[in-house]
DNA sequence: CATGAATGAGAATTCATTCAT
DNA sequence: AATGAATGAATTCTCATTCAT
């Protein structure tokens, strides 16, 4: 787990843009050096195989990944404006870098790798637990409904972003990632409150 | 669009089942051929290319779902029954067939080829305006909560499905999703349901 | 073991003309594939890797090396004759076949390669214990001196036999075989022989 | 001819555990390189070529082997003393170090190039007219026999004694060539004397 | 309807070597 | 004396596809 170096870097970048173009089929030896700049054996001075590439791609965005809701968990804010700035930053970090968008919630890409699929899940099971964490302490302070399982409204936040990320990506980035889940937070909102939440007669 | 023949669906089965195993790069001619019992030459009498089997393939599905939906849609019960029925029958095919959930919702999987992409897309939307259609008979039945845009209300039922199903296939089906589908249901039918919904003090 | 077809045949002799020619080095795909005028990847139709071609290859010379051997020692002739034979058929063997010098003898070749070794072993092994029996013989019989171990005999007839067999490839074949192996049998048999061995007085 | 420098004789050394290890095969750049713990780059300082390591190589073991010959060949004692000490020596040599049995007599691998090809050859040369000197003197001297011809005795003693090398090597070093070594001179002592050869009725 | 044989294009990777530092 | 970065050529092997039979 060294930290990466620039080229290295530089070639999970083009790995991402790769990916994001056309697919895993994309991410060739071939393709990625000429992205590049360099020949084809050069690379393996870099990563030692293809499957390190990958390795060092899903690695790096786990630890981007970790790092964002890091960020937002470690405060003492209310869970509510922890859950709106975990939206927020997600859309934002998309957004900013789209390519990322057909990586990051694309399990089936590394389903050919057995390592590879496994770092994949972890990700996706770190998000889910920062998630219900925020969840709970939601519950207990009384923000969030108490009516449904915390986890069925994990599930719900997190399919939602998803998917929207997903129809952006298919969509060609055709809309605005931002304001669209700008309006989607609003609504994912008001579903977890606990206001108006049956139970609720406040 | 002509009918199937037998080896066709056989085919379209088989491509499914390498897909589910090992990600779309298992699904080549070699594999295919070799687990049908056939040679690979043989496999262009019945799709003159492979790109044909992958559009046969997501044409069949297309189908499937449509008719799926067009059951349901047709009848004309509370949109809330509708949904649940759904949901149901969603959850209980891939129950049925564990691979089909490998290839109905990993959009990622044809990205490489135009023409596939644009009929992955053509699902995942005619799914999406079933879902609407129902969602605007329950807020407008006063079923479902009309306080949010019924697009999120679709957002959120269709992400928690595709979440929970991704979720299975990568446990390697490891749970019941019978069982686990309809608990998320009674969650989701909360969460639209008018009862309680902010602007309700009935 | 099933038996070569005839490409099969064919590819195991180009194989063995390359490496006569340059060393196992030259045995590449490419090299093969052009020198039967076919393209690489029509090879893999006949052996599905490089190491099944050099396992092909090693099995026919096992077999052929047997062959020769059993047709001599099922004879009921005696062990001096039957010696004879052996090595006039292997000096016939390798003068018609040049090539096959090169293989047959050079177990360097498949040091890389844990089953080729293994294979190289047991056509040395098999060879040596032939020629033991037909030593043995004829020391039971009185034909062959029995002051010294049979184990050195056969040592002594195998290793002038290879050494011989090398330099006349080394020197490119640049000298008559069978003439010279034939004077190198009457000194052999000689020095074999019974009479005159140390306790002869007869 | 220069002397060789310390690293070099590190170099050469590499080398033939590598060549002992897994053939010629195993005799790359990187794997060297790796071996003796400095960059592919440095290893150029040092020699300007692959090509000219093995040269390096070969001509080492040319001189050295040149030396124990000259030792022994150079005393004035009996023949069959010579003779003795030679094969001592060998086995001593190979016992001592025995990568080197996976070079010496293993003229395949360098059959790739002309060059190292040709040294080979003097090498074996080399070694043979030394032999046969000493063999001539034997018989002159009434200690050999002298009813065959000198090269075949010397094809016999050289025979056997890269045979039961090879063998040893083979076997991954799996007996004590030593002593092996030393019941097989023995045979061959007797089978040279001259005691006992037809025509000497003593 | 099916196959054995074949192929051009391209896959990942390794080779010996060079060069600027 | 040594290295990190790079490379052209070659390695084994797989891909989707075609064609004569």
């Amino acid at each position: 787990m060294a930290a990466l170096t620039m080229r290295q870097k530089e070639i999970i970048e083009a790995s991402v843009h790769l990916i994001a173009e056309g697919g895993i089929q994309q991410l060739t030896i071939k393709n990625l050096s000429r992205a590049i700049g360099i020949s084809e054996p050069a690379l393996y001075r870099h990563f030692h195989s293809k499957q390190a590439i990958l390795r060092g791609l899903l690695g790096f965005f786990a630890d981007e990944s970790r790092t964002v809701f890091e960020r937002v968990t470690g405060s003492d804010r209310p869970a509510r404006e922890k859950l709106q700035a975990i939206l927020i930053a997600h859309f934002e970090q998309f957004a900013k870098y789209p390519p990322l968008s057909a990586v990051l919630f694309s399990e089936e890409i590394f389903q050919n790798d057995g390592v590879l699929a496994q770092k994949v899940l972890e990700i996706m099971d770190t998000g889910q637990s920062y998630l219900l964490k925020i969840v709970l302490q939601g519950v207990t302070a009384g923000e969030f409904r108490d009516d449904l399982p915390a986890e069925h409204l994990v599930a719900v936040i997190m399919g939602a972003l998803r998917l929207m990320v997903t129809k952006w990506r298919l969509s060609k980035y055709g809309f605005d990632l931002r304001r669209e889940g700008a309006t989607l937070w609003n609504s994912l909102g008001v579903l977890v409150s606990s206001i108006g939440a049956a139970g609720d007669r406040g």
